[in-house]
DNA sequence: CCCAGCATGTAACGTGTTACATGATTAC
DNA sequence: GTAATCATGTAACACGTTACATGCTGGG
């Protein structure tokens, strides 16, 4: 069986786009998938094989002995279209930020500022990251029946990274305030 | 030892708001830290036994036998304060919908506006909660103290959701021009 | 020739969830 | 008395990461 069929999603997925190594899977999904996704090794090559032996890719053995591409075959299709059809599980939130300012009255609020501070800086990376993926799209033609739906993506990136900004801006503000107002 | 420093964290934390049961723990990080944190049973109590163990929080009696209410001591209160200052330690994104969407292709537009829709109503339902605690804490004059952070997290909270909602009508429009497009 | 990067894999570990099991108390 | 809820705990399982191990290939 699978790792998980989320795993098993996203390599699908990420074949059916076009045939790779399972090492240019790997950096694909951390290069495009990776601000919204992430696969670790461990993961990606026993599932390449199970997939396989499912008859739901083929590998075609290149140049090298140990060098094998990876495509998928009409079942893989189907059974990627039965995937993406499923339920998305949720995942349960754990947000390390959050929980440090809401205890933050036992944490200070100058370390609080700091936290926010960092996370500010973060999404504005992001924020360029996002601009790096659009012209990434952008140039490459041959994507173009994808390029909508990735485009989506970007967007959302673009959407959380400005409110995280927005956000912090206005924390830093309402900080400020608890120390003028404790004086 | 503990389970992980994480659940240390917010035990301890939640228990230094104010002391309780095992119980009355978990509705509480349910209840309250719900938007950004979650702990299930298998974690809890494990962890309050160990931390019990080392003295960083005490068990009282209450009425019932199988009834005790957990307090952090203050060794448990400088150990919260050192897990505090530890750095955020980032979790792998794994978001369903972005993988979905960005594989929209194969998974059809009518699907993906689908999606999106429900994406969008979750992030009202998001919004009316963030007023709920908001409420909630303004009628609490007990927690003056903690409530100023507690407000930045049901902002963030907020935020998050409203970007989610303006992502989403854009989207939704986006793939409507798809269809126009391509007829 | 050797180093960096490509390529494939496995084993151990930690963590977290789920399901199960048990019993006390309270409201009806 | 009995059902719902409070309360505590454990064991099995699934998942995912990390670290380790190995070898090929191309460029300097």
């Amino acid at each position: 069986m699978a790792r998980s069929s989320q795993t098993e999603m996203a390599v699908l997925g990420a074949l059916s786009v076009e045939p790779m190594t399972g090492y240019a899977l790997r950096e694909a999904i951390r290069d495009v998938l990776g601000h919204f996704w992430s696969e670790s090794f461990g993961q990606i090559y026993p599932t390449l094989n199970d997939l396989e032996a499912r008859g739901l890719v083929v590998r075609t053995g290149g140049a090298r002995a140990r060098s094998s591409t990876f495509a998928v075959t009409p079942d893989g299709a189907r059974r990627l279209r039965e995937l993406l059809s499923e339920p998305i599980q949720a995942v349960p939130p754990r947000n390390g930020l959050m929980l440090r300012l809401f205890f933050g009255r036992m944490l200070g609020v100058d370390a609080c500022r700091e936290l926010i501070a960092a996370t500010r800086a973060d999404a504005e990376r992001r924020l360029r990251e996002m601009d790096r993926l659009a012209a990434e799209v952008a140039g490459e033609p041959q994507y173009s029946d994808d390029a909508p739906f990735w485009r989506l993506t970007i967007s959302a990136g673009r959407h959380t990274a400005e409110a995280a900004i927005a956000w912090a801006d206005e924390s830093l503000a309402a900080l400020d305030d608890m120390d003028r107002s404790s004086r």
